[in-house]
DNA sequence: ATCTATACATAGGCTTTCTATGATTATCGC
DNA sequence: GCGATAATCATAGAAAGCCTATGTATAGAT
């Protein structure tokens, strides 16, 4: 029957830009820390994850670099570029006039 | 570079289920609505309206009659069907949850 | 030793939406 | 009457986005 997304489509790279403007982070990080912060209602697949840093970063709104985590494993940092905080700003107000729009077709009367 | 859809993704199903719990109403009238209500934010190309409202005959969530608009023009009449009106209900609070969750993680801080 | 959690990555597929196109007909201005 | 515009339905094909499944590797716990 063909499962719903775990996501809202369309949110996955507001959502990466956010929790990265927050602070570096590796890609296990990042969907950890969406999971977490989201009361577990929002998971992110590493096959939507991965893709998307990708498309990132040849977007130039992420850089990344390899470092090794505290607990001793090799990960890469994803870090927001300047682009990128202007691009998060973007992407937040055009989700914001998204979510009112809708608002208002859903509120009753 | 790929231009932004005209919708939140995902979202149209319920939109359109939404609008014809107000009352039924054909397919060139809820792009209309959901346009005008929507303060003119959102618009519903006919390109993916009709496919939606096939999927939605399909699970049967609306049903359809052809009959004669105020002007005089053939048109498709869409109805929700009770099946319909539960999976609204079901719709809405998914998305409200969605985006609960979601403006936790966009929250500052 | 084996299992679990951490960590990265890609291929292939499915669903949804968009663009483009096409057809029909009522109404309005000229 | 004629041409333009708006109303109305519909489909095909492409593009995008996310998921499932899979593969690799290693640190730490049992």
């Amino acid at each position: 029957m063909g499962k719903k997304s775990e996501l809202l489509p369309g949110t996955l790279d507001l959502l990466i830009l956010k929790t990265l403007s927050r602070g570096s982070l590796h890609g296990y990080g990042i969907a950890a820390s969406i999971k977490r912060i989201s009361g577990d209602l929002l998971t992110v697949e590493e096959g939507s994850l991965y893709p998307a840093l990708q498309r990132l970063l040849l977007q130039g709104w992420v850089k990344a670099a390899w470092k090794v985590t505290e607990t001793k494993r090799r990960a890469r940092y994803y870090t927001l570029t300047r682009e990128g905080r202007k691009q998060l700003g973007e992407e937040m107000s055009q989700y914001e006039s998204m979510i009112t729009a809708i608002g208002r077709v859903l509120q009753d009367a």
